[in-house]
RNA sequence: GGGCGUUUAGUUUAGUGGUAAAACGUCACAUUGACAUUGUGAAGACCGCAGGUUCGAUCCCUGCAACGCCCACCA
């Protein structure tokens, strides 16, 4: 008996959880309507959380969206599942730990590596797990059985897996790059890993020779191996291909007295130069400029490294050997300056590379990186979608999937962290390299025992970590046992935001492709993100960021659901916490009417077909169309991820069509002794649909009403039959 | 700089080649009913700006502006 309201999720909606959790019902496997070879699949990989992440908004849309997609298609009797997991997120989660590490008054270079990564799983295994208590308070229905975390032994191993066997194919090699490196992580960063900041700097114009070139960073000019201009500019036309010898400042001698050396640099041309900035010529640095570093290679310049990886100034400095580029910065100026090399200075706004995690200030440095040949790679993806074996929505997403891996670059796997995949890596421990410089090192799952190159020595193991998007590239299927993959990859449907379109799902599609030799899922939705009411971005730094769990706690998660589901439209969500309000009124409403229905009716769950609702009168007619009408568009809409609309259509013709005047008219009906059986049944078969129909959207007081219910052989709403 | 997108009532959003809907908010009236109320109704939009195509444009095209995102560049 539904109790008298107003209906309280606080309540209802833990002891429910508990109860759908214990059924098993979340494990596709135990689907009673879902046995058997023949049963439908569908298969939703969640998005991996951050171990480190704490519930947020975009979290909360995400797993809104796909457990409406999995709980539909569970009561359409598909063999529905939802695999959750964690991502051990290589640097944020390495981050989180040496702060904790740093209040201990300890680093994790006093701990050294393995008692490092010893407390970071120490740390997962106390603070990891929230984020799956907080998703489990939104309702989502993911098979908690099947939770894997990326760092797991099994995931681990296939990680290592598709390194050796890209590596079998010839496309993992080792190169030199100019990388990103922060300095404060001490790791090198991809260029989607950056962030930038405005930063006021100073534009010095440096007299190199009978060449005036104008420069944000003077400190770098002892790594300079040439000059540059624009090949159309005429100005310098005359010098472009020859070796000029060129006076400057001298790395020898004290620190007080700046002296005069003599240099030696080629002037190339190159279209990478802008003749309009500064004097149309630039210093060629590319050891520390990444820009300067694709010159190099197109002209086959050297590469001098004078910055080392904690950004100070190296020995091939000299005497400025130590100071850190801002100290080192100001000397060399002030040295050019004395000598009257310095001619003008200008204020310049310079757009610097920060590192996304510690905000510190990016330093291009050469460093030994391991690179994964993207070529047939890309083209493996770009035909998937072309071919439409995976289809993108809305379309337009298409074309920057497309562009992205038209113009990419051979993708660096490895970082210099300590969490993370160690690459399978094993070299000589007697000799990095041979005689003709070849590298020394085997690739293999395990520890060679005995060396092939020295055959004495214990081998050593790369440092270096893998890339964290390396690892959850390969989610849909490391995340399965062997088992399960026969059953359940590949996957429906991909929902994820568009700022990781590129740099997760391209790479998943990819890595599937040469893995699995089939795509990982056949449609990709990407939704939009959720910002604060004002337009802008929800940070923590901003202090936009709204904790979706005060909405839980406070208005239940079918509230909280409903707001962000009503508010979606094809864009972004402005978020309006009005719509939490709506939304638990709504509960109030059906769960109100519900009540009346089970006092003027008998209301029983009858499953038999005799029960089924004749239209007597005009209303009859009325809201049994308007029932038929609403299925199918909420279908419709379900299936092209047209959530919105269909909590729309749901919501107008529950309160109006339902509510507002068949409830209405049927008070009469059930006066009426020719009506009154009829209009029960329309009343209570048109409440049980409607509840199937809304459960994807707000499970819990859809099951919580159906639970009150008198019915035989009622088990839960979750799998009943739509 | 290149690309993609957005711009519609106070707010958040739908939508259509024939001058526009909804929810919330506001206001008025009714109501104690299954409903911490609910119902009925009202006010409120030159559909970003300027051109063009068309008998007709909010919708199609072009340009501009603002905002957002992605990519590139930033010596």
């Amino acid at each position: 008996m539904i109790p008298e309201g107003p209906y309280d999720p606080l309540k209802t909606e833990p002891t429910l959880y508990d109860a759908w959790e214990r059924s098993g019902y979340f494990n596709p496997d135990n689907l009673p309507r879902a046995k058997g070879k023949r049963a439908k699949k569908y298969i939703v990989y969640m998005p991996l959380p951050n171990v480190t992440g704490t519930l947020h908004m975009g979290h909360l849309l995400n797993n809104t969206i796909q457990d409406i997609l999995v709980r539909y298609h569970r009561l359409r009797g598909f063999r529905a599942l939802y695999l959750p997991g964690t991502d051990h997120a290589g640097i944020a989660t390495q981050y989180v730990v040496e702060k904790e590490l740093k209040k201990q008054g300890t680093n994790r270079f006093v701990l050294g590596r393995e008692e490092f990564i010893k407390k970071v799983w120490e740390w997962k295994e106390q603070y990891g797990n929230l984020i799956y208590a907080q998703l489990r308070k939104i309702g989502i229905s993911a098979d908690w059985s099947r939770t894997r975390f990326t760092m797991d032994p099994t995931y681990a191993k296939d990680v290592t897996n598709a390194f050796i066997a890209y590596h079998k194919k010839g496309l993992i090699y080792r190169g030199v790059r100019t990388v990103n490196w922060c300095p404060r992580c001490q790791t090198s960063l991809s260029e989607l890993e950056l962030e930038y900041k405005e930063e006021p700097a100073t534009l010095y114009y440096m007299q190199y020779g009978s060449f005036t070139v104008a420069t944000v960073r003077p400190e770098t000019k002892f790594g300079d191996t040439a000059l540059a201009v624009n090949p159309r500019d005429a100005r310098y036309k005359q010098y472009v291909g020859k070796t000029l010898q060129i006076e400057s400042i001298s790395t020898e001698g004290t620190l007080e007295t700046p002296m005069r050396a003599t240099i030696t640099l080629k002037i190339v041309a190159d279209n990478a130069v802008d003749s309009k900035f500064g004097t149309g010529v630039i210093k060629v640095t590319p050891a520390h400029d990444s820009v300067d570093f694709q010159i190099a290679e197109r002209h086959t310049l050297p590469l001098i490294q004078i910055i080392d990886e904690r950004g100070k100034m190296n020995e091939r400095t000299g005497k400025y050997a130590g100071m850190n580029v801002i100290d080192a910065r100001k000397k060399v100026v002030d040295d050019l300056k004395a000598l009257g090399l310095i001619t003008k200075e200008e204020a310049y706004t310079h757009r610097v590379a920060i590192c996304y995690r510690c905000a510190h200030v990016i330093e291009p440095i050469p460093s030994a990186q391991w690179f994964l040949k993207m070529n047939t790679l890309a083209k493996s993806a770009l035909q998937a979608v072309t071919k439409k074996k995976t289809s993108i929505f809305p379309s337009r997403f298409e074309k920057v999937y497309k562009d992205w891996l038209a113009h990419i670059h051979d993708w660096t796997i490895s970082r210099q962290i300590w969490w993370g995949h160690q690459l399978p890596v094993w070299f000589c421990a007697h000799n990095k390299e041979d005689k003709n410089k070849k590298e020394l090192f085997v690739v293999a799952n395990k520890k060679p025992v005995r060396c092939p190159f020295c055959k004495k020595c214990t081998m050593e193991q790369s440092p270096d970590v893998l890339d964290t998007w390396f690892s959850s590239a390969l989610w849909p299927f490391a995340g399965l046992s062997k088992n399960d993959l026969n059953n359940y990859y590949p996957g429906s449907a991909l929902i994820t935001a568009r700022d990781i379109l590129n740099l997760w799902v391209a790479r998943m599609i990819f890595s599937g492709l040469s893995t699995m030799k089939k795509v990982p899922f056949a449609r990709v939705f990407i939704h939009g993100t959720v910002l604060a009411k004002d337009g802008r971005r929800m940070s923590k730094s901003l202090g936009t960021g709204i904790d979706p769990l005060m909405y839980i706690n406070k208005n239940g998660a079918d509230a909280t659901r409903f707001a962000v589901i009503w508010q979606m439209g094809g864009q972004d969500i402005r978020w309006d916490e009005a719509a939490v309000i709506a939304g638990q009124k709504f509960c109030n409403k059906i769960w109100n009417a519900a009540r009346f229905i089970q006092i003027r009716t008998d209301a029983t769950l009858s499953t038999k077909k005799t029960s089924v609702p004749r239209a007597k009168t005009s209303a009859d007619k009325k809201i049994l169309s308007a029932l038929t009408k609403t299925k199918k568009s909420v279908a419709r809409d379900i299936e092209s991820f047209a959530f919105s609309k269909a909590l729309h259509t749901l919501y107008d013709f529950f309160w109006h069509d339902f509510c507002d005047i068949y409830l209405e008219i049927s008070k009469h009906q059930l006066d009426d002794v020719k009506l009154v059986q009829n209009t029960r049944t329309i009343l209570s078969s048109t409440l049980l649909q409607f509840l199937k129909l809304l459960h994807p959207f707000m499970p819990f007081v859809t099951e919580a009403i159906y639970q009150e219910l008198p019915g035989k052989k009622k088990r839960f709403l979750m799998i009943e039959e739509l």
